[in-house]
RNA sequence: GGGGUCGUAGUUCAGCCCGGUUAGAACGCCGGCCUGUCACGUCGGAAGUCGUGGGUUCAAAUCCCAUCGGCCCCGCCA
């Protein structure tokens, strides 16, 4: 591997991408740079395969008409950069290629130039991503991006950037950048810390999204904002998951749900027309939160498929059956989910489905196999006529369905009842549908009871507004207390969520009371907000997106990873550069802190 | 923090259960031949700390323990 003169800039322009070139290109001169995919030498014809973003174009170098590229073909190697100048001709009918757009033509290269040899590659660039273990792609991750599937997925995760942006400007949205170096703020995840050099033993944080910076501007007057931003959260990582990530960040003031939902349904579908050139189904269906885990025991319930969840609290009521009869005396609910016969789960299945949630979940699962009338299964004999009749109405149960049931506190059951019906979707490939299922889950409760820390927290942030017509229950049941939040859901992921905000700053700090923030903790965590609210902030709601997950969706694939330049290993590694990495003592130093290990 | 799974030439894998030849294959790489190939063909060649450390054994890629790393999941992610 030798190279050739210095020379820092290509010898001739480029005149076209090499996948660009067609049967009506035919006669032109062209020049083009690009990688060595093949080269097929035959001792005299050499022919390579020239790669650039755009795609692959055969070169022909022929002694007879060139003999100086001929030589250059013959050193040339695999992944070597180099440029060419020649005829682009129309192929003889018997060496048509038609599995290559470029099939009809190839390049008769009169001039070529070695710009950069390459050592052979670690892996092949052609080979498809199953070519290579990702962490050898990931170390390597400059020549992973070469592969025309990371090539098509940028270029379309971009694609779906600029349908975003043509959308919201044309909404009247005006984008602003906020700070990445911020501060730290309770609730949420963990945040990523940088020390202050100037302020010794003070810290900013990264922002976990700019929500507070974005009801700023609302206060400011920019009354239709959006951000492509940056967030960052250190929590542990995903196949859908990364510490850094980017959201569609959208603030109105004024807004009512429908409006935000409005806004959002159209950058979905320019997003769909800008990266896929097709248009989708609108509007979305919507759903209430209560709905929702009653029917598909999730907040994001995958419409694909059926397997609904049946609340069989009533039909049990009054069992011989024990177990149910003691969980229903404790005030506890009975889920079901049936499988048709076409799903049939054996004897040995069942038993190790029971099994796991016994020990994950320390609950019970019970299941009967319904043919004519009767029931069999464990704890068939013990169910009375007169339950096993309301159960199979309720149930719609009919011959040849498997019912599985759960018993237990509701809020337990159902999200085990979704999972369970997850699980039993991807055994039997019922994930599929190549239509997008978008639904918007509506009517989310403002609190939740935290176990951990023994107080009310929020569901969706500590900004969102109440319900007007839950007013009233704020005080004595606030657990029942809806908010003004939705949420995108996709096939069973959720892509945005967003909310209607509080800008009253009293309501505020009674809101924050009631997660057990007072009024002097408030103040000095929320103190710019509480005072910015109290300068005419006007009422204001938004929603953010999941940047990676929206290109997931339009690249079709289920690691984020895949979508993203640079990713992170599961323990938030970069393999390429090594970050995060030790420092410098000095730096340190400076930055008055010390290591204790 | 926990569970599962994988780690053997540059790459993808076989071998591991049931310990015992010189650890194989394909692709890639290097050299020769080749004027219509397109995963070119053909002849020859080089290439391995079997992730790492320890243990058991006459003998370990193979069995045991620990540890590191990739991936998937639970917890976590307002």
């Amino acid at each position: 591997m030798r190279r050739g003169k210095y020379s820092p800039v290509p010898p001739w322009p480029r005149t076209d991408y090499c996948g660009r070139l067609r049967a009506e290109d035919a006669g032109r001169e062209v020049g083009l740079w690009g990688w060595v995919a093949s080269r097929r030498d035959h001792g005299r014809l050499i022919f390579i395969d020239l790669r650039d973003r755009e795609g692959l174009v055969q070169l022909v170098f022929n002694p007879e008409h060139d003999s100086d590229a001929h030589q250059v073909a013959g050193a040339a190697r695999a992944e070597y950069y180099i440029a060419v100048r020649g005829k682009v001709v129309r192929r003889t009918e018997g060496t048509i290629n038609r599995e290559l757009a470029t099939g009809e033509i190839e390049v008769l290269v009169s001039e070529a130039e070695i710009l950069s040899p390459s050592q052979p590659l670690p892996f092949a660039i052609g080979g498809g991503v199953e070519s290579a273990a990702e962490e050898v792609r990931l170390k390597y991750r400059y020549l992973d991006l070469r592969r025309a599937e990371m090539q098509r997925n940028l270029t379309r995760r971009h694609q779906a950037l600029r349908g975003v942006r043509a959308w919201l400007d044309s909404q009247g949205f005006v984008e602003i950048e906020t700070p990445i170096l911020w501060r730290a703020t309770p609730e949420g995840a963990r945040d990523y810390l940088v020390p202050s050099r100037v302020n010794p033993g003070k810290f900013y944080a990264l922002p976990q999204s700019p929500q507070l910076l974005k009801q700023l501007l609302m206060v400011s007057g920019f009354d239709r904002y959006y951000q492509i931003a940056r967030c960052f959260r250190d929590e542990d990582l995903r196949a859908n998951r990364q510490p850094e990530f980017s959201q569609i960040d959208i603030e109105m003031t004024g807004a009512r749900p429908d409006d935000i939902i409005e806004i959002a349904e159209g950058m979905i579908a320019s997003i769909y027309e800008f990266a896929l050139g097709r248009s989708i189904v609108r509007p979305f269906p919507r759903m209430s939160y209560s709905e929702a885990m009653e029917r598909f025991g999730s907040d994001k319930p995958d419409l694909r498929f059926g397997l609904e969840v049946k609340n069989l609290t009533a039909a049990f009521s009054g069992t011989s059956l024990r177990v149910f009869a003691d969980a229903l005396g404790r005030g506890e609910s009975i889920y079901g989910l049936v499988l048709p016969p076409a799903y049939q789960l054996s004897r040995r299945e069942l038993d190790e489905l029971t099994e796991a949630i016994r020990s994950q979940k320390g609950l019970g699962l019970a299941w009967v196999k319904s043919s004519d009338g009767s029931w069999q299964g464990p704890i068939a004999r013990h169910v009375g006529e007169p339950e096993r009749a309301r159960v199979t109405e309720v149930a719609a149960l009919s011959r040849g369905d498997t019912l599985l049931m759960i018993a237990g506190q509701q809020d337990k059951v159902r999200p085990l009842m979704g999972e369970l019906r997850l699980q039993l979707a991807a055994k039997f490939d019922l994930r599929r549908g190549n239509e997008p299922r978008f639904l918007w889950v509506i009517d989310f409760p403002m609190f939740e009871y935290s176990e951990e820390e023994q107080r009310l927290v929020a569901v969706h942030h500590p900004f969102t507004a109440p319900n007007p017509d839950d007013l009233e229950l704020l005080d004595k049941k606030p657990l029942e207390v809806r908010a003004l939040a939705y949420d995108l859901a996709l096939n069973g992921q959720e892509m945005g969520g967003g909310s209607i905000r509080i800008h009253d700053p009293e309501f505020q700090l009674k809101i924050f009371s009631l997660l057990g923030i007072d009024r002097d903790q408030a103040f000095s965590k929320f103190g710019f907000l509480l005072d910015a609210l109290s300068y005419g902030a006007p009422p204001h709601g938004g929603i953010a997106f999941g940047v990676d997950r929206i290109a997931m969706m339009v690249c079709e694939t289920d690691s984020l990873r895949d979508v993203m330049a640079f990713p992170k290993t599961q323990k938030a590694v970069d393999l390429m550069s090594g970050a995060p990495s030790e420092v410098d003592p000095r730096q340190l130093e400076e930055l008055s802190i010390k290591v204790v290990l």
